[in-house]
DNA sequence: CCAGGTGTTCGTTAGTTGACGAATACACGA
DNA sequence: TCGTGTATTCGTCAACTAACGAACACCTGG
């Protein structure tokens, strides 16, 4: 199986970041993420295709914002890398969540 | 003269704003409009051609980050508009800010 | 009025993005 | 082992993006 990759804390970059988050799509599953954490790619409401999807999840586990783990039968648990990032950069991200789960 | 295009507060869209961040370049003007507000936009430090950075001014405009006043000589003033898209995302633009001069 | 300074607009170009279906890889249960 | 469920990868496509120079618009000073 191949690993997949995750940056360290000290990788990350604010821009990389902020782009992940600019897309309605990816800022919506990553609220989701927050609110349930260790949910599984397939149980996210959408219209989308999976490989679509599967494209979004990886854009936001390379920008540090989540990581993944390998679950039962080949499924993918999402956990938020919240509190990590929130060390690198502090109240980004959970003012962002906040913003977004308003609207 | 053509008038400047200004989103109203209640238009703003979070989305818009972080891809308006989004560019290390964008972060950086937004940062330093936010340090000396109402700079004119050649007294910004760049590499970058006028047009080029013309077209960055105008997306920051439109996402409601800033507000460009016709100054002396056709110059044009930016002012942040941190405050108003504060009360709208709060703590958003203050942490983004924060973690870009930090870094 | 003319020249210089400040920005915008236009047209172009190369690179990136988001979307999809089809094919593939992997784990698990029958 | 064979199918089923889950998710990734690949190739394609249209749309968007950032960058540039050239041309234009506008104000101000001489």
């Amino acid at each position: 199986m191949k690993p997949l990759f995750h940056p360290r804390i000290d990788d990350l970059d604010l821009s990389t970041i902020l782009h992940a988050c600019a897309d309605p799509t990816r800022l919506r599953l990553l609220a989701d993420i927050n609110t349930d954490p260790g949910k599984t790619c397939g149980t996210f409401e959408t219209e989308l295709s999976k490989s679509t999807l599967s494209a979004h999840f990886k854009v936001l586990r390379e920008s540090g914002l989540i990581r993944q783990e390998l679950g039962p039968g080949n499924s993918r648990l999402n956990w938020p890398r919240t509190a990590e990032v929130q060390s690198r950069f502090p109240g980004v991200i959970s003012a962002i969540l906040k913003s977004a789960t308003r609207s």
